[in-house]
DNA sequence: CGCCAGTCGATTGTCGACAGCGAACCGGCA
DNA sequence: TGCCGGTTCGCTGTCGACAATCGACTGGCG
């Protein structure tokens, strides 16, 4: 019987199978389970106390995600991170938030943007204490709210894909405390465009935005090269 | 034995869940399973002649490909398509497909655009023919094609879940024969910007190309609004 | 006559077990 | 000593069965 963990709202509505899904995903996004590293169905489940079955299922959405990588008959393993992944991560994600943006500003009526506004503000604080954590967390609640406010469905679910790989990036790189003011106050001018609904500014400046963050992850990428002992003979 | 319809090159390399995948998505993809049908998994395994197993793991990859769509232990049925989700679907399709001519222009060695011309050539005759099914089979080997060339593998991941709505749209809908005419003629100043390394002009033309289809596409959409009887009773 | 509780059937979620592939290990041979 | 074939073992792929849940039907009561 799994622990009533939540507070009793959706008691039980989650099947194993999207526990299972929660529990890699910290596992990856933390660290806990490191690139390249093989995910063996038996011991996984053991250690899970779950059978295969559920877990297979969740492996499958795993994959789907990109976040590992089976090969069949051979087995599962945690996906690398490759300089070329950082550099297309952050150039396609800049093309989606240009797109929500475009949509947000399109928007017939004129949407509030105080609940950017907030985390803007709350990021810049959090930035100017030193807090990396907390600007981490911030800033993607800016950009998942950013795309939320897109009311782009479609959109909504090709972020998660890019979100996902985003905070593993984020994760996986340590940041200077000079970086995180220098994310932090780079929001500021993304927020402006917004406000004056000037879509080739907005556009410019979520571009801007994204590549100053590609850069400063991208700048000194060596980890997740690991030897790779599961490869296929042949393609 | 599944039949040995490949040509041996890779005989019984795929699981059975892969080979499901593939079953389903024809069958959602042409239309023989429609928009909003439930899926029966024990009905459906019985069908395939395979278990319940391999059958939930390909609904697993559909569900996160967003073909179906599952409600917690009420079941999974072939996911509909309102309006809404093709104007939001050739949006997303400009973007990524602007990116990926950007990402052409941008190699530094001069790619060949001799793929594309081959198959522009090939729909403009088809179209000219009235051939209906191979000008749509000719557009999306074009579009597939410019995707691959960008060499951006996210770029692809995600260019898969736009294609496969893509495909279903232009199945689910019929066009007239100078409907046909226009798409492939389209294609033209497409290929003229990328010839001239112009990216700006390469982004219009991708972006009015698309838009011309979106809108023809939307233009009388009212298939896929079944009465949809799986409901939750409250989010 | 309408509403509510109890029951039943259908369908999903989960499990343990078996079969089969692939790789590593081991021994024989040139 | 190095290469090749056979064997063994770990792991994945697949299966059938059981348990749990949800909806619909039915019957009784106000």
């Amino acid at each position: 019987m799994p622990d009533a963990h939540s507070s009793l709202s959706q008691l039980q509505s989650k099947s194993l199978r999207e526990h299972i899904v929660d529990v890699l995903h910290e596992a990856i996004l933390c660290g806990d389970l490191s690139p390249g590293q093989p995910l063996i169905e038996t011991d996984l489940a053991a250690q899970l106390g779950v059978s295969r079955a559920p877990l297979r299922e969740a492996i499958q959405i795993l994959n789907s995600e990109g976040l590992v990588e089976t090969i069949p008959r051979r087995g599962t393993r945690v996906s690398t991170l490759e300089r070329k992944d950082i550099v297309e991560l952050y150039s396609l994600r800049g093309v989606l938030e240009a797109l929500a943006i475009r949509c947000i500003i399109d928007q017939s009526d004129h949407c509030d943007l105080r609940r950017l506004e907030a985390i803007s503000e709350r990021m810049l604080r959090a930035a100017n204490r030193g807090n990396l954590r907390k600007v981490n967390e911030l800033d993607h609640s800016f950009h998942d709210t950013l795309i939320a406010m897109s009311g782009h469905c479609l959109l909504q679910t090709t972020w998660h894909l890019v979100a996902l790989r985003v905070r593993r990036v984020m994760t996986l790189r340590n940041m200077r405390n000079d970086d995180i003011r220098l994310v932090a106050y780079s929001h500021l001018p993304i927020l402006d465009a917004i406000r004056a609904r000037d879509g080739e500014r907005a556009t410019s400046a979520i571009e801007a935005h994204v590549a100053t963050g590609g850069d400063l992850v991208a700048e000194d990428w060596e980890v997740g090269a690991l030897p790779a002992p599961l490869q296929r003979r042949e393609s």
